[in-house]
RNA sequence: GGGUAGGUUGAGCAGGUGGUGAGCUCCGCUGACUGUAGAUCAGCCGUCUUCGACUGUGGGGGUUCGAUUCCCUCCCUGCCCA
């Protein structure tokens, strides 16, 4: 029954699972329902930043299972353009993906455009990575960028900061903005069809983690996020931040998504502090860069021992690499610089992850 | 047979016209990568006892205090002519 004063949301989770009451763990199943469909939760969402996942089609994503992926309002804004986008259809139709999307707001860019940025309370002003032009950002034009690429999923546009590169102060005023942020993104959003998800801060200052927590938790978003981790923190702090937000949503029917987080270990301790949701460009880099993730640990495809192993990367593994190829020409193929090496290698990691969630 | 240009660390080069050639790019070896300025980056890549030292410019000989450089000779390669 859908309330007259309280309209459905068009993106909604209903957890399937809930943590057990002892306090074992905090982990948890859900299903997040999006108008391109479900979405079991824990979920990784591979990262295709330029409406792609490099080196994959939306076969291989399916193939592999994901039901999710990322894409980023910074770099579509700037090459081809959300306007273009926009008059093609959105962004579902122009990259040829029927599930859900989720696009990152450019905050991230923030970070890694460090150099080539200058931030204020109004935004963010880059130096185009691409031409060098300058790019103003502002949580009002990320709104609309990502409004206008139609993604299912939203997110606000924050101002995260390196923990162990940054002062207290510094987290404190970076945190602080972003909740400023926060309220613009909600009052710059238009479309009632797309979900939008606010991002917690706080570094690694449980204080400020908590007081983001609570700011965040109380403004309507469809969703949580956890940002600033995943970065110089060790698996040790970063855990002590997620034990101090998590808590604090223990009966906030909302899903938590830990951004950036894509290392399997990692993720397993995220989850049991409570997490839903992850993306990363981890398991995609680093098959590109030859490094195949299997149960024991990882392979570097490029050492020499394997090019004369005829076993595959991963015994009895489902993926389009196991089931057709051996080590011994993946190992051939990256050595020669072939192209299908990063297909491959993309397709076995992305589905060692997306088999361990 | 004559002429000519060459022979530098796996490959390809740079440099060096008498005063300490280990420099580059490949190849090769290893490592890193966490909301993608990343099919990227870093280290190593003659030998050793590796913060240093030694050896190394086709072979042999000569001149010289000193030769990769100059001279003689031999070998090898490309090209041209017979």
């Amino acid at each position: 029954m859908t309330s007259v004063l309280a309209p459905a949301r068009p993106v909604t989770f209903r957890i399937t699972t809930p943590p057990p009451v002892d306090g074992a763990t905090r982990a948890r199943t859900g299903v997040l329902a999006t108008p391109h469909g479900d979405v079991r939760t824990p979920v990784f969402q591979p990262v295709g930043t330029n409406a792609t996942v490099k080196a994959l089609d939306p076969d291989d994503l399916h193939e592999i299972g994901a039901s999710i992926i990322l894409a980023n309002t910074y770099h579509l804004a700037l090459r081809p353009g959300h306007e273009r986008i926009r008059r093609l259809g959105g962004l579902h139709r122009f990259m040829g993906w029927d599930g859900a999307i989720l696009t990152d707001s450019g905050g991230f860019q923030v970070v890694s455009l460090g150099a080539m940025r200058r931030i204020d309370e109004d935004g963010a002003t880059f130096r185009s990575h691409i031409d060098g032009s300058p790019q103003r950002f502002t949580p009002e034009h990320a709104t609309a960028v990502q409004e206008a690429l139609g993604s299912d999923i939203a997110v606000c546009c924050d101002q995260p900061v390196p923990p162990h590169a940054s002062s207290r102060a510094e987290v404190a005023d970076a945190t602080a903005r972003t909740h400023r942020w926060a309220e613009r993104c909600l009052a710059a959003q238009v479309r009632p069809d797309q979900a939008l998800f606010g991002i917690i801060q706080g570094g690694l200052e449980p204080d400020l983690r908590a007081e983001s927590t609570r700011i965040l938790a109380a403004m309507p978003f469809d969703g949580l996020c956890i940002g600033g981790l995943a970065g110089d923190e060790t698996a040790e702090e970063r855990r002590a931040a997620l034990d101090v937000v998590v808590p604090l949503l223990a009966d906030d029917p909302r899903p938590r998504y830990l951004m950036g987080l894509g290392s399997p270990l990692d993720i397993l301790d995220a989850v049991d502090a409570g997490v839903d949701m992850f993306d990363s460009v981890l398991p995609a880099r680093v098959a590109r860069n030859g490094t195949l993730w299997v149960p024991e640990g990882r392979l570097n495809l490029r050492n020499a021992r394997f090019l004369d192993d005829p076993a595959p990367v991963q015994e009895g593994c489902r993926c389009r690499l196991c089931r057709g190829f051996s080590r011994a020409y993946l190992a051939h193929l990256f050595r020669a610089d072939e192209l299908l090496a990063y297909r491959l290698a993309t397709c076995h990691n992305l589905t060692f992850l997306l088999d361990f969630m």
